[in-house]
DNA sequence: AAATGTGAAGAGGTTCACAGCG
DNA sequence: CGCTGTGAACCTCTTCACATTT
């Protein structure tokens, strides 16, 4: 019924939930191209959002707009936001910490289920409720947790390893914090989600446009 | 000399550099392109990395390779990394403590000078010699600071205004947590630079993509 | 011989423009 | 008449294949 690959970008349709969220709450019902383009701002533009709509089957009226509700179930739908999702952080530094309260706070569907970390100052504290365990626990912590999602947040030099224990244990999606591309064994075909979030990399590119820039005014003068 | 959207994306120089960084402390001097793929995973490929490399002005020898350390010191100066830059974090949570933590431990060239958060109990405090001031001093704190980029990590609902008050202060380049595309009004034709960091969109990919595999497997059985 | 530099082919995603419906 | 749905044009980025150089 859904496709992974049928040329919808993902991000995109995210956003485009997270809109109609927005606009539901304040008592609209219908909305058209070419307004929810405008709530999303510069970057998206009524054809594309119409494609994309269209691809996950016809769901406007022609004349009238989209109905917003609807709309929106069925985007959460495709997302898998309809679903609760148990997450597994590793490496519980500030950016762990981070990620925990975010998704604690933001996503209530969201549970953060287990947290391992290396330092053993930290393992054995709770958060939430849930008690901060030393990674090579992980078959016997994550048997009981049942974890869909990990969130890798550990050093660089570790990411790798922990990443190739947290597969072994059933993980099958990744959100890597970790500098490193990971390169996984992807073992006996399974296949495994990984996005990477990459700091350092999403800094450059602003470094780089300030360099440039500069450059371009020194040239110019 | 160097252009802005001259076809190559930044974020894979970036990558390329961050492994001939890793690679010259292994004493090598000279890298194939076969052999810099290699080191970056499966993504990269040895026709993509040589047609980047060539579009920054021709830096290999025909049949030996590109010697190391000019090709990373030419691309540190493509991607701005050879000058020091000077960070403003908005938000001081988890998330603005995490990211301050990162680039500090982890980029020489990078250095926190000005701090912002809205909760009374943080303003005043001091992060490695840098106070937490209130975003209404925003104008006069950043007239010392002298920054060059800002990190948004505040709740949703202020990003935009923070935003908007930053870039009134000559901030040029920013880098958003919050889950909000901001849409800034380019005010005198200024240019300004934004990369977004959405956390729930990036597990939306994730969650879309467990639910579509279940299914699938279900429609097998 | 070996590996770069590069035009040409290809793939993927975006925008256009209009037919089709309500 | 208004707005969706959609094939076709378009454009950008990636991959291929080979001429070129050391």
């Amino acid at each position: 019924m859904i496709e992974a690959g049928f040329g919808v970008s993902i991000p995109r349709l995210y956003a485009y939930h997270r809109a109609l969220r927005e606009a539901l709450a304040e008592g609209r019902s219908t909305i058209t191209s070419t307004e929810l383009a405008r709530l999303l701002g510069e970057s998206a533009a009524p054809a594309q959002i119409r494609k994309d709509l269209c691809a996950l089957g016809a769901l406007g009226r022609r004349g009238h707009g989209y109905a917003m509700k609807p709309l929106c179930t069925h985007l959460a739908f495709v997302l898998g936001l309809e679903r609760d999702w148990r997450i597994v952080i590793a490496g519980f530094g500030y950016l762990g910490h981070a990620f925990a309260a975010f998704i604690t706070a933001r996503e209530p569907r969201f549970s953060v289920r287990a947290i391992f970390d290396a330092s053993p100052s930290v393992i054995g504290q709770e958060w939430q409720g849930v008690r901060v365990s030393a990674i090579t626990d992980a078959k016997r912590v994550l048997k009981d947790a049942c974890c869909d999602i990990a969130a890798i947040a550990v050093p660089a030099p570790a990411a790798a390893e922990v990443a190739d224990t947290l597969l072994g244990c059933g993980i099958h999606a990744i959100l890597n914090f970790a500098p490193t591309r990971l390169r996984l064994q992807r073992k006996n075909g399974e296949n495994v989600v990984v996005r990477n979030i990459d700091l350092a990399g999403e800094l450059s590119v602003l470094t780089h446009r300030l360099a440039t820039v500069a450059l371009a005014q020194i040239e110019e003068a």
